[in-house]
DNA sequence: CTAATTATGGAAGATTCTTTCATGTCGGCA
DNA sequence: TGCCGACATGAAAGAATCTTCCATAATTAG
């Protein structure tokens, strides 16, 4: 597998992957072995970057974006330029949780989170079909999430 | 905005979605409250299930989960039956991010993440055209991440 | 086999957590 | 207005945890 992961840090990374609240001596304690060695091995795995981030998951419906919506987009030219420019824009808007360029019958696909339908309706009239270089988007409302944002199997 | 939230409770939820590491002392200070209060509030934000967990996001790349796929899958029939079991079996696949029932042309949306695309060929052989009730699925290979799990805006 | 490099756990001072308690704030009600 | 109850707040302090140092053990290179 990943080069410098031994058995004790692949441990270490599912357990703060599910818990990224435990403590340093919880985690310790689980992955059998010391404090002080889980302590430097926890802030290896953060320096070397096995670890991009914290993060507390905050449930959608909780503050008001309870709506999911995929969007596939097309654009006008397939050129580098208007691709730039299309991910620039994009970047910006912070309703897109995902933005990623696809192999296929389209360019781009968009994973956006906001209020309602009425919501995404109005935001898509004056955000989405105004990125630069839009030819065409395709909306799949999300009318059940099965799966969300399932922690990575390693 | 959500009942039960005040200035202070959204100002904490999105420092701990940016940071889920800071200590309860550093973040008393950021958001302008005693330790004390800070950590009432904390554990009030859990409890009451604004945050459902707290999640180390571990870089793919670093083990071995480069390649990430969305799929776009229809199923034969359209009867709550077959949209549970198909629901069931996906749920089992570990390696399934994201799976939303969408309106459109497709029924499903997948997001996968495997080791590269040999692996993924393996695994669509295998593994997705065997869930239950599948009469077709679209692949879309991601050539670039532009945005990838961004946080929630609120 | 030896030496150098690296990793490990115990120990201890520094920091942080977590609870208690007295005080302060807000809204309802006579 | 004035009182009361419910709730939130910050200071304080004992308990727990973090973080670093150090001597030792394990691993690797020559």
């Amino acid at each position: 597998m990943s080069a410098g992961l031994d058995r004790i840090d692949l441990k270490m990374l599912r357990l703060l992957q599910k818990n990224g609240r435990l403590t340093n001596a919880e985690l310790a304690s689980l992955a059998d072995v010391s404090p002080a060695t889980c302590h430097r091995r926890t802030q290896r795995l953060f320096d070397d970057g096995y670890i991009k981030t914290v993060r507390a998951m905050v449930q959608p419906q909780m503050v008001d974006r309870a709506a999911l919506v995929m969007v596939g987009v097309v654009l006008d030219r397939s050129t580098p330029e208007s691709f730039a420019q299309f991910e620039q824009a994009v970047s910006k808007l912070s309703f897109i949780l995902d933005c990623n360029l696809v192999a296929g019958d389209f360019d781009y696909f968009l994973k956006i989170r906001v209020r309602d339908m009425a919501d995404f309706n109005r935001i898509h009239g004056s955000q989405l079909i105004a990125l630069p270089g839009v030819r065409q988007t395709r909306t799949f409302f999300v009318m059940k999430e099965v799966v969300d944002n399932a922690p990575l199997d390693f």
